[in-house]
DNA sequence: CGGACAAGCTGA
DNA sequence: CAGCTTGTCCGG
């Protein structure tokens, strides 16, 4: 090319030519991108925003980290110019808080970034817009926990979480995390009512980035913006729902920790149930729970059903006291049976096809998670579907059908199944009595008695979180029926009458069992005393094998499977980032599984 | 991730 | 050797 011809202006940057760092929006390429910003888009080109760009011959969404001058590295004329800016994105606070937690949990930086992302394009932001000033007086263990900096708020189950959330917006714009998006829209709209400007998360990012008195929103709501945020609350902070299940397995409580530290202001645990890394958490100055008084008066009568001894047809899940419950028509009355670990009837997740026996046809049981026993000949199969070669499964509970036809019988007026395979926007039909599987308890609005048909299935659970989830089910329950005043009542029905789930519930005291479960925790190793991780996928033991050096120690378990342990959450997301992985390796990082 | 391209297999 | 599958590499 002779030296006469004036440069392509987007081929060859000029001296000052700026450059974005692009994070391209495809799974699977964990990588970033340098690409040049047109003089035309430096205007709106700023860190966090939302562009097209030419990558490999298409064009694909990112997400810019980064701007600056050309990188010496890269020859700057293979660098191509953003070809759009498509809108407003996570800013750069975020943005390096998706940094940390992408060594927190072991994933890519998309993956916090497309959950800091609003729904749609956002091409201008609103107008900051705040209500009046919060009524006084609010109310004083959260006013109390906020000016020493936030801790844990033991909160009874059947008690309003609004004073709470009203008082941490005395100090200015709070973000507010619950676990599920119909909490943060019924929350959102009482917050309203009561005065405050609120942005309903995910739909309202723009609002929240502009300004207002309340951001709120399910766990994807830890990674919102939130303009000059003064505090952070998540309520209900021990519900598996503010966990993410697909990879990378974050959870919101401990985004907003770290989100909350960063921006040097306090957090706000609520929690009528405290999960043991929350309380381990923080001093014990800064845990504040009710007074006993009101502490019992927050959860219902707790009546446990020793099947050891009450019954003398032990088999029988339908207990003389529970038939008193179901008999009594001025009583709405919801029956949990969880058949979780032995599914009576399975149908596979992809294609719907009804699992049999290969021998006889016959339904198969679930015996593990590897293998299918034929309900009727015992032969056994590995847990594959035989019809589209899937591994996972729905269950179809036939034992809460066949437990429905039983307590009709006996209840004499109509009972009304439900299972969480029906949409959760299905209205749920008005009944006396519902059966059903932990789904149940998210679904009925109200009961007077909520009866645990078979609780031992969670107490013995073979997870670590066993106690803690045990003791959220009765929580929720309690939630659903109220505090005693109100008759509300939750009937237990076990062969482990003295089990200390049953007796911290009993009693209305969560941390009966908290004290016990924190020193079982630090004697086995268990989080929050220890950090574990389990990595699955070829070239795992390769990978796992050349940690060692780093302080984290792993095991083989079943299949190809391995479990890591570390001495804290730290240590661990720093040796899994500095350690290679093996080239051609698939692996499956899972941090903490909700599952282990 | 998804396309480009190379190496490997098959059939006539 | 065309036509197809399978695997590996790479992107600014």
């Amino acid at each position: 090319m002779p030296a006469e011809v004036a440069p392509d202006l987007e081929a060859t940057p000029a001296p000052g030519a700026l450059v974005a760092r692009v994070v391209p929006d495809v799974t699977g390429l964990d990588r970033q991108f340098d690409y040049l910003v047109p003089d035309q888009l430096r205007a709106r080109v700023g860190l966090g925003a939302l562009v097209r760009v030419s990558l490999h011959g298409r064009r694909i969404g990112g997400y810019v980290v980064g701007l600056g001058p050309p990188d010496p590295t890269i020859a700057t004329d293979r660098l191509l110019p953003i070809l759009k800016v498509t809108g407003f994105g996570p800013g750069q606070d975020i943005i390096d808080l998706a940094r940390w937690a992408c060594v927190r949990w072991a994933g890519p930086l998309r993956a916090f970034l497309v959950s800091a992302s609003p729904p749609g394009a956002v091409v201008a932001l609103p107008a900051p817009a705040h209500g009046g000033p919060v009524p006084e007086p609010t109310h004083a263990p959260t006013r109390r926990l906020l000016e020493a900096g936030g801790g844990v708020l033991r909160y009874p189950p059947a008690t309003d979480v609004l004073p709470v959330v009203l008082a941490a917006c005395t100090l200015g714009p709070a973000l507010v995390i619950v676990p599920s998006v119909a909490q943060a829209r019924l929350l959102g709209s009482r917050l309203r009512r009561a005065g405050r400007s609120v942005a309903v998360l995910p739909n309202e990012w723009a609002a929240a980035a502009g300004g207002v008195d309340v951001v709120i929103g399910a766990r994807a709501a830890a990674w919102a913006p939130c303009a000059r945020m003064a505090s952070i609350v998540v309520i209900d902070e021990h519900d598996q729902g503010l966990q993410e299940q697909r990879q990378p397995t974050w959870h919101a409580r401990d985004v907003a920790a770290e989100r909350a530290r960063r921006a040097g202001v306090p957090v706000v645990l609520v929690s009528p149930c405290p999960s043991a890394t929350a309380v381990a958490s923080v001093p014990s100055e800064r845990f504040v729970r009710p007074s006993v008084a009101d502490e019992r008066a927050g959860w219902p009568i707790v009546e446990i059903v020793d099947r050891t001894r009450d019954e003398p047809w032990q088999r029988s899940l339908a207990t003389s006291a529970l038939i008193r419950q179901l008999r009594d028509p001025s009583r709405r009355v919801v029956c949990v049976l969880n058949t979780t670990g032995r599914a009576r009837l399975l149908a596979c997740r992809s294609c719907k096809a009804l699992q049999r026996c290969e021998v006889c046809e016959a339904s198969v049981v679930q015996r593990d998670d590897t293998q299918f026993e034929c309900a009727r000949c015992a032969k056994v199969r590995p847990a594959v579907c035989q019809a589209c070669g899937a591994g996972a499964f729905a269950t179809l509970r036939i034992g809460v059908t066949r437990l429905r036809e039983e307590l009709e019988a006996a209840a004499g007026r109509p009972v009304v199944t439900i299972t969480g395979t029906e949409s959760d926007l299905e209205p749920v039909p008005d009944a006396g009595v519902y059966v059903g599987t932990e789904a149940v308890l998210h679904r009925v609005r109200q009961a007077d008695t909520v009866v645990f048909v078979d609780f031992d299935t969670e107490l013995l659970a073979p997870r670590y979180r066993a106690n803690e989830e045990a003791m959220t089910l009765l929580a929720r329950a309690a939630r659903l029926v109220g505090g005693r005043a109100d008759g509300g009542r939750v009937l237990v029905q076990t062969f482990l009458p003295r089990h200390e789930v049953l007796d911290a519930a009993l009693h209305a005291d969560p941390g009966r069992l908290m004290t016990k479960e924190l020193a079982r925790r630090q004697a086995l190793g268990f989080p929050p005393a220890a950090a574990l991780a389990v990595v699955s996928g070829a070239g795992a033991g390769d990978f796992v094998g050349a940690l060692a050096a780093s302080g984290v120690q792993s095991a083989a378990t079943t299949d190809d499977r391995f479990m890591l342990r570390a001495s804290s959450w730290d240590v661990l997301g720093q040796a899994i980032a500095a350690n290679p992985r093996p080239k051609g390796s698939r692996l499956r990082i899972e941090i903490d599984p909700p599952r282990l």
